[in-house]
Parts: C-alpha cells; structure tokens; sequence
DNA sequence: ATTACTAAAAGACGAGTAA
DNA sequence: TTTACTCGTCTTTTAGTAA
C-alpha cells in the first residue's frame, strides 16, 4: 500500500475538494523529505489511482484526490474514530435527499422481498425507496453497516432471473419507523444510503430533492 | 517519529483502555510482517514511549498505549477528521465535573485577569473554575482550540510574582454564557477543561463531582 | 525554476540463531 | 514456545544530473 500519510497531507492541502497547486519541493517540506522523495510519491500515488494530475509547463502540478483515494483516507479515519469512540449500537446520519434509478419501486413491489421484510423488520415497506446522499462525515461513519452483518436478506430466483441478496438495518428515519437497505451488490456508491418504511416517506416528511434528512440506524 | 500505524493496530487491539496480552508474532500476523520486525516495532514503540510493556516468563507480553502514544494517536484522528469535517467555527464538548486544584479560586480573584475578562469577554468572572474531564471523542476535538489564537490574555507582574497568559473561548456551558479558558501554562492535561461564568457554574447548574455537561465552544 | 532519472548511502527486512 | 540479537539482502532515500 501507498504512504497513506502523504495522501493524508495532500487532502489537508486542500486537494480532497478540488484540483490544488503543488511543486514537488514545496511538498518536500511538509512531508519532511527531499524533492525527489517527495516527486516519488507523488508518482506512486498517481501509479495507484489515489490521486491524479497534470505537471504545468509552466511548473509545479495540480493535485486531485480521486475517489479511491477518498475512500483510503475515509477508512484510515473511521479506524481512528473507532479507537476513540465509544462503542455504540447506533449511528446517526446525515444526508441530502435525491432521486434514485427508480429501480427501488419495483424491487420492493417483489414478493420475494416484501415478505422477508414483513418477517424480519414487521412492516410491509412502501414500494419504493428513499436515497440519501450522506455528507463526508456520515459516508465515515456508514462504514459501520458494512462491518456488521446487520439483518440478512436473502436472494431468490424467479423463473426469469435472479434477485440478489443483502442486509438491512432498522432505523428511524427523522424519528419515523423504517431501515436502510445495504444491497450486496449496489448500484449506488457508498454515499448514498437507501432506506425503506412502512409509508411515503417523501410524503409523509414533505421531502424534496435536496432536502437534508438525518436517518438513525440501530445496529 | 516511530510507526504509527503500528500504534494503531495495538489500539484497534484494545491496547487503549488497558493492557493486553500479545506475542510478537500474533503481532506480526496483525500487521503483515514477520516476527522480526513485529518484535522490533514493539521496541521502537516502547523506546519512544508510545506503549510500555513487560515480557512475562510464560512468554508474550503485556502492552499498554502510553499516555503519549495516545496523544499521538488522538492527534492523528483529529488530522483525519478535519479532512472530512465541514468547517466550522464551534466545538460541542462533553465532560464530567471535577474538582479542580482550587487555584481557579485565586486567579479570578485577581484585577490582573479580572478586567482583562470584563474587557474582552464583556462579564466579570466568578472566582472559580469549573473543571471538566473531557470524553475520548472531545479531547480529539479540543485540539482545535490549540490550533485558533482564540481572546488572549495577557500576563502580568506583582512585585511578588509573575502571572501567566493564556487564551480563552467565548463558550455556552450548557446554555450559561461564559468562557473555556486556556492558560499558556496549564497544570492539567490535555483531557480538562477549564471553564468560567459570571455566575456559580456549580450552583446554577446544580452541579456535583461526575456530572455530564456539555459546553458548546465558539471560535 | 520545474520533474524525474541514475547511482551511491542509509535504512529496513526476514532468515538464522541464542537465550 | 517466547524475545531479540546478528547478518546478508533487499528496499528506500538522497545526491547529482539531465531534460
């Protein structure tokens, strides 16, 4: 693995928001190494895909952290978080509301699924789903769901296709009843939080895209 | 500095909260690495003071984060979470009540601090301090009022003594205006804070030893 | 001024081994 | 079994240099 702490210094630069300025010898100074050490890690992180950039004729580089770079420093710090929290059984977070591929309605309208929602969370959910895209500090903390292995939900086959499976945790949504579902394999990057409920939950919180909604989630 | 990443590892392990029981090649399986460099890392990290250890007869050892190797891992979380923490220029800080070293008493009690408090702060303090002992996840935090300049306020001389400097905050103990004040100099560690009111903290509250408040401090 | 190569110095690594 | 030493090897670093 890449030096993580080089990454971590180039995103308190700045370059996890957008594209930054940057010469190899001023980064020396803030990694406290030579230039050429310093030109080597940037190389090796470009190599990597943790950052990416484009060398100016007229000198010095511009920096972006990519995603996967995000990601690497997103799990460095939900580690520390997790040194330092206490341990919880829940998580709060917090998201923008927007529109999903629409594909949520229908796999929940499946009898496949309703049922085992019914039996393992006690409500029929509402066909359809509601996305959330969480802000920085709730994508570190969702990485909790991910190391729990929360409710599970099974796959099933029809006679056509397959239905893959997943886990689900209850939660309230702005103090409503629901859960968020985590897809074995989503179609949604890991900001953006599905989450289902008994009723509309557009309707019932008058919820617009763009709104921002805080989701607790039971472990 | 020694490998952090290793100090990590042993607090992830639960080397945080109290000692633990570890070989140097369980170690070494934690940290990918043979039981060579496993055993050199516990090493460097006791030589640093980070961790301290002793080896029992039966063979492994018990290890312990020190004091300042929890420092430095505090520091490194608070690094990370400032990537991915929106800016902003107010810290809620949680903590128990304590009793101080009575010193709190003396020093607000005297002109020297008092109308510099009147002055910049708009109140004249109550002469006291109330003391709170900081939770892991606040003493992270706290960090950012090392880093702002903060009010500062001055030292000054009698013709016995000198007086030191500090900074304060302009705060909100549980709602109560007042202030987190933070001398140059302090004689507690980095998990007290110090707080003062133009009232009795302690009676408008109805504080005892142990009590939870929590303090909203602004930048 | 840059970035990034090559080559020599420094440092880290794991095998073997002692206690 | 342990911990932790030495030693040969491999890796990383910096100095010097080119583009």
């Amino acid at each position: 693995m890449a030096d993580i702490n080089a990454l971590k210094k180039l995103a308190l630069l700045g370059a996890i928001k957008g594209p930054i300025q940057l010469s190899s010898s001023s980064f020396a100074k803030h990694i406290s190494s030579s230039t050429q050490t310093a030109s080597r890690r940037l190389q090796a992180l470009e190599r990597e895909g943790l950052i990416s950039r484009s060398i100016l004729p007229a000198g010095g580089q511009h920096i972006t952290i990519t995603k996967s770079g995000k990601d690497a420093l997103r799990n460095e710090c939900y580690e520390y978080q997790k040194i330092f929290e206490p341990i919880k059984n829940e998580v709060m977070l917090r998201g923008e509301v927007i529109t999903g591929l629409g594909e949520g309605q229908y796999y929940m309208s499946l009898e496949g699924y309703r049922t085992q929602f019914k039996d393992k969370l006690g409500f029929i959910p509402y066909p359809g789903t509601l996305n959330l895209i969480l802000d920085d500090k709730s994508t570190v903390l969702r990485k909790k769901l991910d190391e729990d292995e929360g409710i599970p939900i099974h796959g099933f086959s029809s006679q056509q296709r397959t239905f893959g499976g997943g886990k689900c945790f209850r939660a309230a949504i702005e103090g409503i009843e629901g859960a968020a579902i985590l897809p074995d394999r989503s179609h949604y990057p890991n900001n953006v939080l599905e989450v289902i409920a008994p009723k509309n939950l557009r309707k019932m919180l008058r919820l617009k895209d763009g709104g921002e909604i805080s989701v607790r989630v039971v472990l």
